[in-house]
Parts: structure tokens; sequence; C-alpha cells
DNA sequence: GAGCACTGC
């Protein structure tokens, strides 16, 4: 007899490896299955799963997985798993929870069988294929096939057939995305959200609508797994309203974390410069500390790189190499080239002299370390309390970046970073009142802080109908709302009762800001879609340009070459296009100083848009005329932007906005001149004073015949872009008549 | 004449 619970009821000849695989294997199985079963199942010599024998590496992995908290704890979860709908996993990183859970739920709930999946979400890709990685190699599969991951570009996972994927891990946003067109989510049998404290936009969407569908589909089960101080409000949101079989609808089930102990210490008085502060901290754990890594955390990439001079320069570091060992200093934030970015990997330097001090590795970083990478042999943390934080201005329509404080739990997240290899210690550089008292508990959730266009556009096509009154775990500000309908129904996506038109239907379709989508869906009228694909694809990645603090001029003058005096996004289309005319050139990119990693990503994206118009039927044209193609991308361009307009007033260069009649000005990277009297601009940033950014100059005459609606002058504040769009109409209407009569009114 | 925390589709 074989001991394997999922392979008892075969005739022994059918327990070995080659079984058929159109042989249903478990489909006699209750679906409760206990810890005691999946423990022997686990034990097994054959996977149950792939009905081959385990190899040798998987008992290696199976024997350290035994050593984790949470699998001591299995009995217990898979009796709440069984019994409830929803469930809360509260854990702290290390805890396992992300890799070993989802395993259990794949024992116990059988998707196998049902033809269904387990679906675990994270908010990132690189925690997506790892996570699956790890667990294909725990559960002695191959990463792709029964155990896979997806997300944006990359799908691996087996759709039927052998070895069909029934574990796939995937970006928060791939689950919304599908969410979209099939609301009941009927491919999964238990939906994972892991990480839920980091409160996502897709997450916090897809936990308000798999609160709502667990009342439709009542054999899907839920996780939601968080670390701890936001489970409760978690678990309060879900049991509200629950499905109410039982007094606890949903749960808590607690694993214990697996961390170092981390010593906090506070400064005694608040530090008026905590870059000072901070330099001087680094500085003083390497006079006096043991050997072991520093993570600094300051805000952005200036201050980054500011603070990594100043260190590398000090006096102290270069006396006695005899008695102060060597420093090493590696900045770290997302725009760093990977290359770059790989050298937090490596090892600490050698003494100078040997026998002499041990050297040391500093790592100064902007958030990225605190959630999206990890760096082990780090001992110290230094916090000075500060980070970029993101607001949205409803009344101004503006997101901008501040630094801010920091949340306790951001803080606690930060000194957890020192404990992951041994004990640590973590310096704040703030006092311990104003860490109790001034810093907010959690980071307000991203769908506070946003803009909510695109996310109201998804709402909607999701089925919402009253965004008001939907269940949010943090309702936005309605005026952030409003703003969001107003923009979406001034763009013709949604009507005046708020209903997704047939246009919205398929901006909703592409996944991209509704502005974008417009201009892509419209472009075929000017015959410039395939044009106009182009710039949309350039404006979806971030910046193009490089500019080396050595080498600005030459920048300068390479940017000034691929210029195009209309406007920053006809600039943009000529630099694709020059770059693909000179694909063959390997170093055109690097020699025109420009992020070829930021072009090869472009063209990512336009393939995948291209598929979406290709779904669509809109259709890929251009024409040959470059005067009228040009025009004809700009009034594309107008009917998606015609609400971020700027009208020059004066003599000073200075912009207004039109309608919010806010004072801008053109960004120094914009490659326009200051006659251009009707601007359309992409961006809108606040940072030493208001600029507009990536820029085109339009006909006002554009404006009214593409946007009649929010160009009714009657709804304009009195001012200088009022008079001028007056002017415009009347000499309009007086231009139909008799020639003489305009002429003499000139005169 | 100056700046881009971090994700995601």
């Amino acid at each position: 007899m074989t001991d394997n619970p999922y392979l008892a009821h075969l005739p022994p000849s059918q327990r070995g490896a080659g079984l058929s695989s159109s042989e249903p294997l478990f489909g006699f199985l209750p679906r409760k299955v206990n810890g005691e079963q999946v423990r022997k199942a686990m034990g097994h010599d054959l996977n149950p799963f792939t009905k081959r024998p385990h190899s040798a590496e998987y008992k290696k992995i199976l024997e350290v997985r035994k050593g984790l908290p949470v699998y001591a704890q299995m009995n217990e979860f898979l009796e709440m798993f069984t019994k409830h709908q929803i469930l809360i996993v509260v854990g702290e990183t290390g805890s396992g929870k992300s890799t070993q859970i989802p395993q259990f739920v794949a024992y116990s709930d059988m998707p196998h069988i049902k033809g269904k999946l387990v679906a675990c979400t994270q908010p990132r890709r690189v925690a997506t294929m790892s996570v699956a990685q790890r667990v294909a190699d725990e559960m002695d599969v191959q990463l792709g096939k029964e155990v896979g991951y997806s997300y944006r570009f990359e799908d691996m996972t087996t759709g039927s057939g052998e070895g069909k994927t029934f574990l796939e891990y995937m970006t928060d946003g791939v689950l919304l995305r599908e969410a979209m067109n099939d609301t009941d989510l009927s491919r999964y049998s238990t939906i994972i959200l892991d990480e839920a404290h980091e409160r996502t936009i897709a997450t916090d969407i897809l936990m308000g609508l798999l609160k709502s569908l667990a009342k439709r589909r009542t054999d899907l089960k839920i996780i939601v797994m968080s670390a701890t101080l936001d489970a409760v409000k978690i678990q309060a949101y879900f049991s509200a309203h629950g499905t109410g079989k039982t007094p606890f609808p949903a749960p808590l089930f607690k694993v214990p974390g697996r961390t170092h102990p981390v010593e906090v210490f506070y400064t005694q008085e608040p530090q008026p410069d905590y870059v000072e502060a901070a330099i001087r901290t680094v500085l003083m754990i390497h006079r006096g500390e043991d050997p072991g890594d520093i993570l600094l955390f300051l805000t952005g990439e200036e201050e980054i790189e500011e603070a990594c001079l100043k260190i590398k320069s000090d006096d102290f570091l270069n006396t006695d190499p005899s008695r102060v060992g060597p420093l090493v200093c590696v900045p770290l934030y997302s725009s760093l080239p990977p290359q770059q970015q790989q050298r937090i990997f490596d090892a600490a330097p050698n003494p100078t002299t040997e026998g002499g001090p041990p050297g040391r590795k500093v790592v100064v970083s902007t958030n990225i370390a605190e959630t999206s990478l990890t760096i082990d042999g780090i001992v110290y943390v230094v916090d000075p309390g500060f980070s970029k934080q993101k607001f949205y201005n409803p009344r101004i329509r503006v997101e901008s970046l501040l630094v801010s404080p920091i949340s306790k739990a951001s803080a606690q997240q930060r000194a957890g970073r020192a404990g992951r290899t041994r004990p640590g210690k973590c310096f704040r550089l703030y006092t311990k009142k104003d860490f109790i008292s001034d810093l907010e508990e959690q980071t307000h959730p991203e769908i506070l802080m946003s803009n909510l266009a695109n996310t109201v556009l998804e709402l909607v096509k999701l089925g919402v109908k009253d965004l008001v009154h939907f269940d949010f775990l943090d309702a936005p500000a309605p005026e952030t709302l409003m703003r969001a309908l107003e923009l979406l129904n001034y763009l013709a996506a949604l009507n005046d009762d708020g209903e997704l038109t047939p246009l919205g239907e398929v901006m909703a379709e592409f996944p991209l800001n509704p502005q974008l989508a417009k201009m892509i869906i419209v472009s075929p009228e000017f015959k410039v879609s395939n044009e106009v694909l182009t710039v949309v694809s350039m404006l979806s990645v971030p910046t193009i340009w490089l500019r080396p603090p050595s080498e600005r001029a030459a920048a300068d003058q390479a940017k000034a070459l691929l210029t195009v005096p209309e406007g920053d996004h006809l600039t943009m289309l000529n630099v694709f296009n020059t770059y693909h005319r000179n694909k063959s050139d390997r170093d055109w990119a690097r020699n025109n100083f420009l992020s070829a990693r930021a072009l090869a990503q472009a063209e990512n994206i336009r393939a995948q848009l291209l598929r979406t118009m290709e779904r669509y039927e809109v259709e890929l044209i251009s024409m040959e005329d470059e005067r009228k193609r040009n025009n004809g991308i700009r009034q594309a361009l107008v009917c998606g932007f015609f609400m971020q307009v700027a009208h020059k007033e004066g003599e000073k260069g200075n912009y207004l906005t039109v309608k919010d009649n806010q004072v801008v000005a053109l960004h120094p990277s914009c490659g326009l001149d200051a006659q251009s009297q009707w601007v359309l601009f992409n961006e809108f940033i606040l940072t030493k004073r208001p600029y507009i950014r990536t820029v085109t100059e339009v006909k006002p005459e554009w404006l009214l015949e593409y946007a009649p609606l929010y160009y009714d002058i009657a709804s304009f504040p009195n001012g200088e872009t009022k008079k001028a769009l007056q002017r415009l109409v009347t000499s309009k209407h007086s231009g139909k008549g008799t020639r003489p009569r305009r002429k003499s009114k000139k005169n």
C-alpha cells in the first residue's frame, strides 16, 4: 500500500511514473484535505501533480521548508481554509507566507482536478517571477507548467494539456484587466491577494470586487495576505456584510515572522538638516561599529548623489588607512541603468592594508530599497524619516511629488532591512517623541493620492454603476471622482448618465490613460494612426533623454539635431523613427544621448498597442505629405488633451492654463520657442515653480472644432484667454463675409 | 534654464 493519500485509490500498477495523463488521478478525493494527508503526499516518492518521482533536490528543499514557522501551522490553516470562504493572513516578511500558503491551497483545493486555477497576485513584476520560480522548485515542477506566472509582456503559463498551470502568480494589474472582461473571474477556484498592505490601486479595487463577487460565487475562496498593522482593518472590511454563515466571516490567520532583532536608536534632538545628519551618522557607524554594511534612505537622485560625494570626500576617510577601513558608497535609484544598480550586490571592499581595519559598503537609496529591492548583508539602517510622496490636487488637476515624513509602518519596514541576515541596528534621525506623536500609522493608500481618471474608466468597465457608493476600503475624495468623471465625459467615454459609450468601451481596452487611448482611437480620422501610435508609446515610457552632468552641452546639441520646431510630441516621433532607421547601429542611442532601454521599451509597448488596435479594428494608416501629417498628429493630440492647453499671456513668456488659470512656464527641456500663442502639454509639474513639460503648439481653431463642449466660450472665466477665443470666433464669422468688409474693419 | 519616489496595464 502507498502512504500517499493522493494515490491510494489507484491499483499499484498505476502508482508509478509514466501514468497516462488523461487518468483522473484525484477525482475521488473529498474537497477537504487535512494537514496529515498533505504532509504524507509531500513526503511521498511520487509527485502528486506530475506523477513523476520526486527529485533529490525536492527532498532537500522540503527539509528547509519544514523549518519555516508557517509549515508547522499547516493543519490549522487547512482547517480554517476549508471552513471559511474569506481568510485574512497576517505575516511579517520572512514568514514564508507568499510561497507556502498558495501551495497549501493547491494541495487542498485541487485546482488541477476542478480545471480551475489558484491565482496569487503581487504588486511588482520581479517578485511575481521570483516567487513563482521558488514555488516551482519547491513543488518539483517546471516553471511555466503546473506553476507559472504572468505580467505585462510576459506569460509563463500553460493553458491546457500536459502540465497545465494550476497555480499562477501574477501582478495585481493583470488580474484587474482580466476582471474587466470576466467579472466573475470564473477561471479561478481561489484568489490570493498578497502584500495587500501596500495598498496599490489595483489591489484596492480587487478587494472591492472580490468582496462583492464572494456573494455571487459561493464556490470561490479568497485569501488576503497583509503585514500586521493593516490586517485588522482589512478583516473588518471583509467581515462587514460578509457572507454570514459564521459569526466570523473572515477570520485572521497569523503567521510569525522569522527575522533577527533590530535595535532602534533615536536622536535626542530634531535634526534641521537631515542629509548632513545622515552623513554624520554613516561616518559614526563606520568609525565605531562592528563590520556590516549600511543602508541610508534619502528621497531622490539629487540628494543621493550629493550625499555620496560628501561621504567620499570626508576628511576622516582620507586619514590613516591603518586606523580607518575603506568605505564604498553605492547610489541606488530607479533611473540608474541596471548595470549600476547591480553594484549594490558587490561585496564590501577589502582592508586597504593587510590585517588593517575592514572595509564597509554604504548603499544610499530611495524608497526602492524599502520594498522593491532586498540587499543582503545590511546590518545598519540610517533612516532620516522622509520620502517623496505623490499628492493629487483635484482642484487644479495636478499630481505632484513632495518630500514628506514617512509613516510608522514605513519606518518599521526600513528598520527591518537591517535584520535580514543577523541582528542589526537602525538609527532614526528624529526623536522618539516625534516618532510616536508625529508620524502617521500607515502610508496613505495610493487611491487617495492619485488622479483617478484611469481607475474610474476601469471601474465603469467593470460594471460599477454607482461609484460614490462603491465599497472602497478607503474611499477617494468625491472631488477626485468628480474630476475623473468630468474628464471622461468631455472625452465622450461616458455619457451624461455616467454610462460607458461605445467609444469608452474601446478606450478601456487600451492599457493607457484615457487621453492617450482617445488619441489613438481618433487618429485614423486624421490618417495618422501609425504616427500617433508611436507618439503614445513614447509618452508611455520614462524619459528617453540622457544628460550626464559632465556632458551636458554635447547632450543638448544632440537633442537640438532631433528637435522638430512644432513641438516635443513630433520630436519624440522623429527620435523613434530615426532610432528605427539606425537599428543596425548598436551605439546609435548612446551616441545621441538617448536611453536605449527606454526606446526598446517604447517599441515593446507599441507592438502591444498595435495588437489592441487590430482587435478593435482601429485602422493603421499614414500619409505622405509631411506638413499635413504633422498637422494631423497635432489635431489628434487636441482630441485627447484639449483640457491640457495653455495660452500665452503678455510678453513675459508666461502661460495661463485654460479655464484653471494657473500660471505656468515652459519647462527648460522644451524644444518649442516661446512665441507660440496656444500650446498643449502632456504634463503639469510642480517643482520650484509650475512647469508644463512635453509641449506642442496647436491652432486655436482646432480647439473650437474638436472640443466644442469644453471650448464653449460662455463657460470661460473672463480674461485674456476668453478674449482671444472671442476674437477668433468673430473673425471666423466675419471671414465668411466679403473681403473688403474685413479689411475695412481692420483699417 | 532645470529635474524624475515607486509600481502597474
